[in-house]
DNA sequence: CGCAGTCTAGCAC
DNA sequence: GTGCTAGACTGCG
């Protein structure tokens, strides 16, 4: 039905800058929710993947991780986003982001 | 660690 | 079309 949901966490996940990422909750709170569950589920279900970004849409999910900065079992892999991560200047410690409140982005 | 709250998408009837 | 289940979460006990 209404792609709304979806289009604000785009639009929002599209606003991080690189080098930088967002929560889930961040994210639900941007968009006037607290569905934290759905921002995920939009992420994972949705037509826009991290595949996407090949100069289109983007939509960068693997720069969304769980409030605590953990990578929380991303779709394509967490090794995978972690080093996406790393090569856009976030730190990854296993499995987490070791600098993650430099690179947490606020809306 | 386990339960409750909140929302979307998918499958069943 | 309506109803129930599952899911990449968070917060509290």
């Amino acid at each position: 039905m209404t792609n709304k949901f979806n289009e604000r966490m785009y639009k929002l996940l599209k606003k991080v800058p690189k080098g930088k990422i967002t929560t889930y909750k961040a994210l639900a709170e941007a968009a006037g929710t607290k569905a934290y569950r759905a921002v995920g589920n939009a992420m994972n279900k949705n037509p826009y993947g991290i595949l996407r970004c090949k100069g289109k849409k983007m939509v960068p999910c693997h720069r969304v991780v769980a409030s605590n900065g953990h990578l929380h079992g991303f779709a394509h892999g967490l090794k995978k986003k972690a080093e996406l991560l790393r090569k856009e200047g976030i730190e990854i410690k296993n499995k987490k982001v070791a600098n993650f409140e430099k690179v947490l982005f606020r809306f």
